[in-house]
DNA sequence: ATTAATATTGCAATCGTTTGCGCAATAAAT
DNA sequence: ATTTATTGCGCAAACGATTGCAATATTAAT
C-alpha cells in the first residue's frame, strides 16, 4: 500500500508488536474502552465488546506484562536458584517447582549458581530488579552481606539448604538422618571401617551430613578414622580422586557412605577404573536415588530423598503466600518443615568380611 | 520509634522497594539527575554522582527493570522451551543454555512443554507478553496456529527439533546420522535381525532417526520386520513395554537400536527384569551418552550426540542476533545448521552368533 | 415533554525510568 | 562589562495498561 500516509507508525516502528492503542484507533474508540472490554469490564455493552476481542484477534494483539505490572505491582514471575541441573537432584526439584508455578499461572526464571557466591548474589539482585513475585531459593554457603537487606522484602522460601543469616520459611530434608541411616545400615552389617564421603562443611546439608555419619558411628563405639573421612567430595571429579586415596588406605576400610549425588558417580568410576567388586570388596552406600543408580551393577543401596515432594510443597507454600494480602508480611516466620529419607537396600552392600578371628571390634 | 510521623512512606508502602524518586527527593535534587547518575552520564558532576550513587546504596535502591523495559523496549529476558529437564539430553542443553545467557546478561524463563502443544502455546505466548527479547525452542510437533502469526516478530531460534511452518534458524543434530552408524555398527558385527525403538514420527528427530536406520538396513541388503519397528517408544514406560514385546518375536532380534534416551532407560529395565544378557544374548545400542550409560554394566554402545555444544551454538547465535540493530530483522532467515553425531562403542555390542551353518542372509 | 436513573464510553492520572530540550550558573573570550 | 561557550541540572513527555471520575447517550418514570 504505497501513498499510505495515515500516521507514521507503520514506517517507524515495524518491530513493534500491536498495542491496545492501535487496537482504540482501528475501531475509532478510547483506549479504555479496549482494556475493559478485554478485561470483561461488565460496563462494556456486549457489542462494543465482541468487537473489540475480534479486533484484538485480527491484529495479533499481545499484552505487555510489564505495563501491566507498573500498575499493579504483579510481575507474574517467580525465580528458582539452583546450583545446579544436571545433578538429578536439582532437575528434579526444578521439574517439580516449574510444574506447581506453571499450573498456578506463574512464570519461572531460572538461575544456575553453580554453588558460586558472587554468581547467586548476582542472580538474586537481578530476580530483584525484575521485581519478581517470589523466589525459591537453594542458597550457597557464604552469608549475604548487609547491602542485600532488601532480600526480606521480597517474598522467597530457601529450599534444601539453610542460610540461618536469612529469616524466611525452610523446606528440607532431614539430612541428619540420611547419613546416620545409612551409617547405622552398614553397622548392622557388621562393617566398623566405614568411610565417609561427602560435601563441604560450609553448606548446612554438608554439614548435618558428616553429623549424621558421626553419630552413628560413635552411638555404636565404632572408631572413626580421620584419614577416612573426606568433605570436599561434592562433584564427580572429587568423589573419584577421593576414592582412589580410600583404597590406598591400609587397612582399607569395608564400607563407604557417599553423601552428594555427583560425589556418588565419581566414586562408582573409581571403583570401576580398579576393578573393586562391589559388594564383596566394598559396600557402598550411595545418594539419591535415582533409575541411573538402580540400574547399577548389583543395584546401588542409596540414600532416597523425597525431592518431588519437598520441592513441590516449597513451590505451593511459595504460591500461597502469594495470594495473601501483601499486608501481611509472612504468616509463619522462620517457619521449617523436614522431610524424612529413606535408604533404598539393594546389592551393593553387604554384611562385613570376618575380621581376624575373635579379635573384637 | 513510635511517634514517627516524618513522612507517610513508611507506613503506606511497606512492601515497595525504593525508587529514583525516593533518592532524589531524599537528596533534594530532580529524578533525571539521579537517573544520569546511576547511568554514568558524564553531564553529572562528580560530587552529585557520587552523593546519589551513596544515597541509593543507603536506601537500598534495587532498578526496576520493567519500567525501564518500557522506555528501551528490551526486557533483558530471554526463554527457553524444553519438552523436559528430567531427560539428560535437555537438561545438558538447559545447563549450556542457561550459562550462555548468564554471560550475556540475559535471564532465562525456564518452560516445560512436557511435548504437550497446548501447554507450548500458552508458555510461548506468554513469553511473547513478558517480550522476552529471543526465545530458544525446542518445538512440539503440532504446527503452530495461525493466531500465532505474530511469532515470526520475535527473534527466535529452533533447537534439535524442526518446526517447518515456522521460519527462523535451526540449530540441531544430524539425526539421520545417528541411527545410521548405530546401525551400520550392528551389521558390520553381522547382525540382520535388528530391532528399532524409537520416538513418535509426528517429531522431525522421530522421522529422521527412522530413516537412518531404515536407510543403512536397506543399502545393506537387510530385512526390516515390521514388527521389529516401533516408533512410540519415547519415555520409560514405552520402552520397557516395547522391549518385552520385541523379546517375545519369534525368531527373536539379535540386536536393538534405540533412539531415544528415556526409551533407553526403559529397554534396560526390561532386559534386566528377563534377565537378558546383554551382548551375550542381544547387543544393544542406546542414545544420548550420559555418565550413567558409561557405568552401565560392561558399558552401553551409544550415540553420543553434541548436546552441550548445539545448545550453546544456538544460544550465542541468538544473543548475536539480539545484538544487531532490531531494525535488520534477521541476517540469515531459515538457516540450518547440523552437529554430527558420534558412536560410542563399548561393551553391549558384539558379533552376531553365527546363524544356521551357512545360510546366507 | 421534561426530569431522573441507568448504561456506556472518554479523559486523564498513574506506575518507574529514560531522555530531549531548555534554563541557569559558571568559565572563557572579546 | 558584555557576549559566547560550557557545564550542571530540572521539566516534561514518553513507554502500555489500568482505573477513578466525569461526560455523554439511552431508557424509564412522571
Amino acid at each position: 500500500m504505497p501513498g499510505e500516509t495515515r500516521n507514521s507508525q507503520p514506517q517507524t516502528r515495524p518491530q513493534h508488536l500491536v498495542t491496545i492503542k492501535h487496537i482504540a484507533q482501528h475501531l475509532g474508540v478510547a483506549a479504555s474502552t479496549v482494556a475493559r472490554a478485554l478485561s470483561q469490564d461488565k460496563r462494556i455493552s456486549v457489542a462494543t465488546q465482541a468487537k473489540v476481542v475480534q479486533a484484538a484477534q485480527e491484529l495479533g494483539y499481545v499484552a505487555h506484562s510489564a505495563a501491566r505490572q507498573m500498575r499493579s505491582q504483579r510481575s507474574g514471575m517467580v525465580g528458582l536458584v539452583i546450583p545446579d541441573v544436571l545433578n538429578a537432584f536439582y532437575s528434579t526439584a526444578a521439574q517439580a517447582i516449574s510444574q506447581s508455578f506453571d499450573e498456578a499461572g506463574y512464570q519461572m526464571v531460572l538461575c544456575i549458581s553453580e554453588d558460586k557466591p558472587e554468581t547467586e548474589m548476582r542472580q538474586v539482585r537481578s530476580l530483584a530488579e525484575a521485581r519478581v513475585d517470589g523466589i525459591v531459593w537453594v542458597p550457597c554457603a557464604k552469608p549475604l552481606p548487609p547491602t542485600m537487606a532488601w532480600i526480606q522484602s521480597i517474598a522467597h522460601v530457601q529450599l534444601i539448604r539453610k542460610c540461618p543469616q536469612i529469616k524466611s520459611d525452610w523446606f528440607g530434608i532431614d539430612d541428619v538422618a540420611t547419613t546416620e541411616q545409612a551409617t547405622q545400615h552398614l553397622l548392622t552389617l557388621g562393617h566398623r571401617r566405614i568411610a565417609y564421603v561427602g560435601g563441604p562443611k560450609s553448606l548446612s546439608t554438608g554439614r548435618d551430613r558428616l553429623k549424621g555419619y558421626t553419630r552413628a558411628m560413635q552411638s555404636a563405639g565404632a572408631n572413626i578414622d580421620a584419614q577416612a573421612v573426606f568433605c570436599d567430595a561434592p562433584d564427580a571429579v572429587n568423589g573419584q580422586r577421593v576414592m582412589l586415596q580410600l583404597l590406598a588406605l591400609q587397612p582399607r576400610p569395608t564400607a563407604v557412605v557417599v553423601s552428594t549425588s555427583r560425589g556418588t558417580e565419581g566414586v562408582l568410576e573409581a571403583l570401576r577404573l580398579r576393578s573393586i567388586a562391589v559388594p564383596q570388596d566394598l559396600s557402598v552406600v550411595g545418594f539419591n536415588d535415582s533409575s541411573a543408580m538402580a540400574w547399577w551393577g548389583p543395584g546401588l543401596t542409596t540414600m532416597r530423598m523425597p525431592v518431588r515432594e519437598v520441592a513441590s510443597a516449597s513451590a505451593s507454600h511459595l504460591i500461597r503466600a502469594l495470594g495473601q494480602t501483601k499486608s501481611a508480611p509472612a504468616p509463619t516466620p522462620g517457619m521449617v518443615t523436614h522431610y524424612p529419607p529413606t535408604l533404598m537396600v539393594r546389592g551393593s552392600t553387604t554384611r562385613a568380611p570376618n575380621p581376624l578371628p575373635r579379635k573384637s571390634i
